[in-house]
DNA sequence: CTGTTAGCGCCTTCAG
DNA sequence: CTGAAGGCGCTAACAG
């Protein structure tokens, strides 16, 4: 794997290599004439200029960070194809890493990725991240920032986040306009943003429809499937059956029909159930799980932008970007 | 972000650059305490080694090119992961790129990756490819190579696969054991020598039970819902219907059950149904599907092994590694 | 044991 | 318009 050099051009034509690395790059002091020369032989002998060299040269890696909490669901890949398109054509590479939504690991990933000089990060917390005063350390020192869908309020970086509250409202009004009157909320992890926002909006419409709720019908869960299972089960088994659910993901929603199938119950018709961040996979369950659906690939777009912005040193002015999504309804929340 | 260079810390102590070089390499030529009140300086300092200089110098990048056909389906993340979690362990970082399943996108990753420098790479075919000349030359220009999963028999480089042949098999005879007389195949793209292998799979099956079959049970139909779905619609409209579908992946499996389910047809009563590398929600669909696992984590694992061999110019003899899986059954295929 | 020097491949003054 | 020289940060060969 012997790579061609700006050296070897120029033992070829007799020139010297600045004269090479002026035809590469077209600088404006080199004549047609010689620059057509070199980059004919340039081709002939398959040459690509060494990135790496030019990388020390320049400062700059044209490499960035991706820490994500996890890529198993078809969530964050979304995402990530969103910020490749963008970032891709701007000459920039990923780097992805996983957290596995374990704060420490986020905190390893981060710092081997500093290490290793990326010019930027994009960063998604893990569910167990509170602290986050390294994070806005690094951002005043000068690291380009972007962080997507699991942020913390304290964060400094620019944010491009879900308009979480408007959307829960409008699932939870959703279950209501069915005739749903006993509603509960898979919660989530109640100190993530995200999910303190979804509470807000179901709490919205409960009050506005005046239907009561109280701190029980909140019910912290977590994200995976087994997770819904298991506090569903929990409350069929203390003899509370809601009517209505609205589950702070799809999976927690899957899980929780689960239980209720095996509790004999029917969906939608004892049921209605409605998740969110709608996954590929919603329309193939039983029954098909309405949901509110998410813009992955413009979460990624906005993301890469707002991290391009600080690349090219331009100022960001408003720099939390909130997007909205759409409801999904299906079966397992229509009645009649 | 100005980063600390060897120099600054030379500088600090009244030493030379080589001084701090060798201590920060704990080479055998240094005094233990010179050593040790560099490195203790060096930390003070918040000094990194500059790994952009370190590859320059090294003609190495630690870096490995990826390229999946796509990274929607959770089949690939996995096989991802049981990759990063050997290389990382060894220094080396992932670029991920998707071919979506377009070849000429794949040349173009491929391209760019061998720009950049990888030391290796990792490749799973896309459905389209067919011309592997290039990858045999860049193979025996020695690059460091292994293929995945997608593979085609002319490659050179090894490669990891499944024993798609003998889970086929099974698979088939699982259904035979049901019940199953009238057995079609929903077969992928044939020129994959995937398909291929399941083929044979499914014809060794129905030929040990002496069931008959011809070129009309066997139907190309990709690798996704929709299309897998579109297949049984055509067949069923024609007034066919098998009792038995062995379907080449998951989302094929699930797009027939949609049309079957549509067409009036009970699952598994009036037809049994498997699939093949179980997807994360095989379980939640409705029949639980039954499927062919694969253990991505372990191709992940073993891919990544066969190129550090080769990154560490280690000959590899026997070039082929062929995975075993497992059965998983469920209701979709078992009756009685 | 430590310092000096050259070089990895490229770009960029500075001379000519 | 072109060449020579220095430097990006680090390592390694060579002196001392």
């Amino acid at each position: 794997m012997k790579h061609i050099t700006i050296k070897d051009i120029a033992r070829e034509l007799n020139v010297s290599v600045s004269t090479v690395s002026r035809a590469m790059n077209d600088t404006f002091d080199i004549s047609a004439k010689t620059r057509d020369k070199v980059l004919k032989t340039a081709k002939e002998m398959g040459y690509h200029p060494n990135p790496v060299a030019k990388r020390l040269h320049q400062q700059k890696t044209f490499q960035v960070g991706v820490v994500i909490p996890e890529f198993i669901n078809d969530f964050f890949p979304q995402i990530i194809m969103g910020m490749q398109n963008v970032l891709q054509a701007e000459g920039y590479q990923l780097l992805i890493m996983q957290s596995n939504e374990c704060f420490e690991t986020e905190m390893e990933n981060v710092l081997k990725l500093e290490e290793n000089m990326v010019d930027g990060l994009l960063i998604s917390l893990s569910r167990e991240t509170q602290n986050i005063d390294y994070y806005n350390k690094l951002y005043e020192k000068g690291m380009p920032m972007v962080f997507f869908n699991r942020v913390n309020e304290m964060i400094k970086a620019p944010k491009v986040i879900f308009n979480d509250f408007k959307w829960s409202y409008f699932a939870v009004e959703h279950l209501i306009k069915q005739g749903c009157k006993n509603i509960i909320h898979l919660a989530g992890y109640k100190h993530l943003s995200l999910s303190r926002e979804r509470i807000r909006g179901y709490e919205k419409a409960m009050n506005k429809f005046h239907l009561p709720y109280d701190d029980d019908c909140i019910i912290e869960t977590g994200f995976m499937i087994d997770e819904g299972e298991i506090v569903m089960k929990r409350l069929l088994d203390k003899g509370i059956c809601p009517d209505g659910i609205f589950a702070t993901n799809d999976p927690t929603a899957i899980g929780a029909i689960k239980a209720l199938k095996s509790a004999g119950k029917r969906i939608p018709e004892d049921v209605c159930i409605i998740g969110f961040s709608e996954a590929m996979w919603s329309e193939v369950v039983d029954p098909p799980l309405s949901s509110v659906s998410q813009p992955t690939n413009l979460i990624g777009y906005h993301a890469a932008h707002l991290l391009l912005e600080q690349l090219n040193e331009k100022q960001t002015e408003d720099n939390t970007i909130k997007l909205d999504g759409k409801l999904v309804v299906r079966t397992s929340s229509q009645r009649g």
